[in-house]
DNA sequence: CCTGTTCATTGACCGAAATCAAGTATTGAA
DNA sequence: TTCAATACTTGATTTCGGTCAATGAACAGG
């Protein structure tokens, strides 16, 4: 299963629905990835009683909008989400991307109102967690509460990662930065890390990376004319790791393509 | 008093030593933005007394660097520092510049060690609040575990707000956030909005701000040139605010000043 | 099935900020 | 104090990536 559900896939994600979607958290093969990470079986069990499971949502639903009151965290099971802060002009800045077993709403805490949007970007199952009762829950269980500081606290160091992208790499380098970003978490979900579908538009992934569409564009075609990975709309297939690796540090000489009219 | 503690100001700062550096958090003047915010006073006790008052740092002085193992939260008192990742090659990515009253070392918590170094940039006070000890409290006392979580989500909305300078902000934009920024955080903290020192050099802020030294002395000059402050060397006084959010916010038109030699 | 709309690609051109290069001012150590 | 090292400023030049413009490809809604 990809990012992005469509034909055959679509009929499999509709297994999600309703019914079949009370899986408990202890099945769930997400579970070292989401909360429960280090839990016994009964703090689990605690936990599973207050997380809600609604039905699948689908492209472009919203999960919450910026300004909406707070009231729980979302964890992504199936599918992709989108977090932004729209501008008043139409313009948005894309936040991050978020996929199975990762977790949406933790800016939200400090000030009771969500600072952004969040949408889905193709068909998604989402488990909601009413944050009163995990902080009840979490001052009585003292591992669960470790554990919300260190998921909070591993949100600061991705922010942080970001910056230093934003601050410091030049265009390649993001792109390639950010595809490996995906290649790495859709591995550690159990799917290809070198074949895999784009759910969001170049639009999204330029905004997200601080480029401009036609940048992204271009960076794909000339990543595809060096070897480094095949690409078709949104279908990715990464060829050359080590290169893309190289590339991320900075090392790797910056691609001779420039000279290519001249 | 200002950021940067110096001539007439030092022998003031020596007050702070040993001795006297005994002040409770109950009597600390960032008793609002440090920890024990919405603490009863018993609750503010029981924090007070696993706090560690050191003696004050100098210019230079490491309050930890990257790799080593964490075990405790700082929070400056009084001066200021600076937290950076050193890379390789001997450069380095400025994370952030803390005040009076700003917590560091929340990005550690997940991995048990430190991921960033922090080394102070003036003489300053610092209190050291060992996290484990910290955790243990937070368990027991429900208003200090959610003021925990507001505090490490607030940090995410900084990171975020830092974000979208860095994908969407241009120079002048980023310099004109970054002067308000200390500016506000100063005046919450009963120092002038509109006259300070600022403790770190221009290399520093470009490295934070993802620009080089030219640009920010450049911009130093234009702003200067277009009445919106005075500076010299490291003493800023901002004169026209108005104007000064009017750029933050990508309105008002950006300085005529580019066509300034054609 | 068509058709308007959004999305993606490609080219030409431009401009903001980086880089390169001096020169000046400060600072700190002997 | 002197001198070297560092920090800051300013100017000249280059360049990466943005903007504008046009075309083609895919898709949603009738």
């Amino acid at each position: 299963m990809h990012l992005r559900l469509r034909g055959a896939t679509v009929s499999k994600s509709t297994v999600l629905t309703f019914e079949n979607i009370k899986v408990a958290c202890k099945h769930c093969s997400l579970v070292t990835l989401c909360l429960p990470m280090g839990l016994s079986p009964d703090d689990v069990e605690r936990l599973d009683s207050i997380v809600k499971r609604n039905r699948p949502l689908h492209r472009g639903d919203h999960l919450f909008r910026e300004g909406d009151s707070f009231r729980s965290l979302y964890v992504v099971t199936t599918g992709s989400v989108k977090t932004y802060t729209p501008h008043e002009d139409g313009g948005e800045q894309v936040l991050g991307f978020h996929l199975p077993g990762e977790i949406i709403g933790l800016d939200a805490i400090q000030s009771e109102h969500h600072c952004c949007s969040a949408r889905v970007l193709e068909t998604s199952a989402i488990c909601e967690i009413p944050f009163d009762r995990l902080e009840e829950l979490s001052s009585t269980i003292p591992s669960l509460q470790h554990q919300m500081y260190r998921l909070l606290s591993r949100e600061i160091g991705h922010d942080t990662e970001m910056l230093m992208l934003l601050a410091k790499k030049n265009a390649e380098e993001r792109l390639a930065t950010f595809l490996l970003s995906i290649s790495g978490r859709l591995k550690k979900r159990g799917f290809s890390a070198t074949d895999f579908y784009l759910s969001m538009s170049r639009h999204e992934i330029g905004n997200y990376l601080g480029l401009a569409v036609e940048t992204v564009s271009r960076l794909f075609t000339r990543f595809q004319d060096d070897g480094l990975l095949h690409v078709e709309r949104k279908h990715i297939q990464l060829i050359d790791l080590v290169r893309l690796e190289a590339m991320v540090n900075g090392t790797g000489n910056p691609s001779p393509h420039h000279r290519h009219v001249k």
